[in-house]
DNA sequence: TCTACAATGTTGTCAACGTCTACATCGCGA
DNA sequence: TCGCGATGTAGACGTTGACAACATTGTAGA
């Protein structure tokens, strides 16, 4: 069964169109079903049905479209935390915990791409990385301050409960994804962790 | 005339004589200083001064060399946690503090080794890298099970409190090491999160 | 002592990759 | 119309992982 091309299907057109996005799209997906490694300048081209130079028209190396893959992902993972909050009513430990779903669930959805997100995809720290944190960061730091001002949230340092919160519900999404838990329990851990930073006694008992 | 002389410093013996431990003394060397990309085989075998086939013979290919190394990362991380929590006194809010310091500290001192423990360096799901939290897991489950006995450490399942005690200090960890944070700071964020699992308020308000 | 063998290292080769350069084709605005 | 910049093509080069054929060495047993 031939390739669906969005545009033409029988002859092809010197000019791809939106190669650039053809090449990001076959990565995302190469990314995911056979990992990094394979994810290669050639191979995406030949994807994209186009020569093995084309990509270099649109990303001036390998790590570059990498990279930008990364920002995309950022983006969604962005995105979807705040939707999930904003959605969320008003109480606060279900904020905090639609907040801390969402981002497991963007961890059990695109394992290898968080892991490029965290880890730059290559090693040339041109990028340490740090970006991950970044929207994650504001969000939680608004819902930490909304959680305090309300009186929903335990006392202390806002910048030192703003880090062990997102350090967990990183960690949480990290094991989760390494662990290949099962979305359930993965949001049970999420559900207690909240718990314990509300206040409350954590484990269920 | 044939030269019966046995060695000789300076001229180069057929057989290395421990190649495979200098292979892997090279690559994390090389993991440290310039990355995973630059731990190649051939530069290996350059840098053992040997010849670009050698390798072959102590490692099936490169991922194989890859783990190898992430197995020699588990354990001395595995050392440090139990030398820590074992040295340290009866107190468990001191031990647990101690088993996590040193994970974070592992982590400042070997962040390119911790990432290739976690992620397996290539992508062929070949090993999930789950083998990360074992030793941890064991240690942990041991100390959470003497808190519970003396009273020290907050009640709960103690399955779920372990996951979710191992999530946050592998968060930090993971934390500490993308932000670069220093250890100081490192440790202090330790310290409230032991805290916060024993039962205290966090914050260190 | 001699010899066959297994372990180890060398050399040569191949395909795939990233990257560079020279060239071809296209669309668009002066 | 025409020319120019953006985009894609074609080929080359050096590096890498992997493999196969061969060389060297220590050693166990005849």
């Amino acid at each position: 069964m031939p390739e669906p091309e969005p545009y033409r299907s029988g002859d092809k057109p010197y000019h791809h169109g939106s190669l650039r996005a053809a090449l990001l799209a076959a990565a995302e997906r190469t990314l995911r079903e056979q990992g990094v490694e394979q994810v290669t300048l050639r191979e995406l081209a030949r994807q994209a049905g186009v020569s093995h130079g084309a990509p270099s028209r649109h990303f001036r190396d390998r790590q570059a479209l990498l990279e930008e893959l990364a920002a995309v992902g950022f983006a969604r993972l962005g995105d979807g935390i705040t939707a999930a909050t904003e959605k969320t009513g008003g109480d606060f430990a279900a904020r905090l915990r639609a907040a801390a779903t969402a981002y497991v669930r963007f961890a059990l959805d695109n394992p290898a791409l968080l892991e490029l997100m965290m880890t730059g995809g290559g090693t040339d720290g041109r990028e340490p990385a740090a970006k991950v944190y970044q929207r994650p960061y504001l969000i939680l730091k608004e819902l930490i301050r909304q959680g305090h001002e309300s009186g929903e949230l335990r006392p202390g340092d806002p910048e030192r409960l703003l880090l062990i919160i997102m350090a967990t519900f990183q960690g949480i999404a990290g094991l989760v994804s390494s662990l290949k838990m099962p979305l359930e329990q993965a949001e049970a851990l999420v559900a207690d962790a909240t718990t314990l930073f509300v206040g409350g006694p954590a484990g269920g008992s």
